[in-house]
DNA sequence: CTATTAATTAAGGCATGACTTAATTACCTA
DNA sequence: TAGGTAATTAAGTCATGCCTTAATTAATAG
């Protein structure tokens, strides 16, 4: 909870998460989208994955990173709930989706 | 977006949230639930006012504090969907109420 | 007006986070 | 096995964040 919010307060960090969001990626390909060195994309790729937000699988000479979407939702999720009432993310979220259901 | 995601990354201010989601309080007595001195409170309140997390209305020698739900609710939500599939976060967060209706 | 309480602002110390370059590890290819 | 690419680890710098105490502002009570 502590190193998700910690990993989220990182502007670079939560764009990575965006790339991930649409595709896997290299570390390099990550790295290439960025003006900051290697290293530094490295070290926030560390943050997110000690967060569990992205895991990572050798292939080759490749790292492949993903985005792990559960956790991303479970934690955003459950702390939205602890804080604001129960029936107000989901009418935020998808209000159009929930409107629809709840009508029919 | 930027502030609300810095402002999150401590556990004091999402412990002075969680106090702020059950009653309204002024700035002593939210000092007094923590063991770190009044002006260090009164500065994670200026980070969580300057984030749109929280507002204050000053009342005679007392200031006031209470949740800016939306700001909340909206952020972490809006967030949720540029990352994670729209049909996730309504998943995760109500799953029964979701299953029910889907099956409905 | 003076004293008291609530709260913030100011100033400074210390730890932590983000970045850099250089070195290292691991894998692939000729 | 030597050389090259991908990636991380190491080491050090600089900025930022969080905390402290002391000073200040503002409101209430005597």
């Amino acid at each position: 909870m502590q190193r998700v919010f910690e990993a989220l307060a990182s502007t670079t960090r939560r764009k990575i998460l965006a790339y991930l969001s649409k595709a896997e990626l290299t570390a390099g390909e990550i790295a290439a989208r960025f003006e900051i060195s290697k290293p530094a994309v490295s070290q926030h790729l560390s943050v997110l994955e000690n967060a569990g937000l992205v895991t990572s699988e050798k292939r080759g000479q490749y790292v492949h990173y993903r985005l792990v979407e559960d956790n991303l939702a479970n934690t955003l999720n459950g702390y939205l709930q602890e804080v604001c009432p129960v029936s107000r993310p989901l009418k935020v979220e998808s209000a159009a989706k929930a409107a629809r259901l709840d009508d029919g």
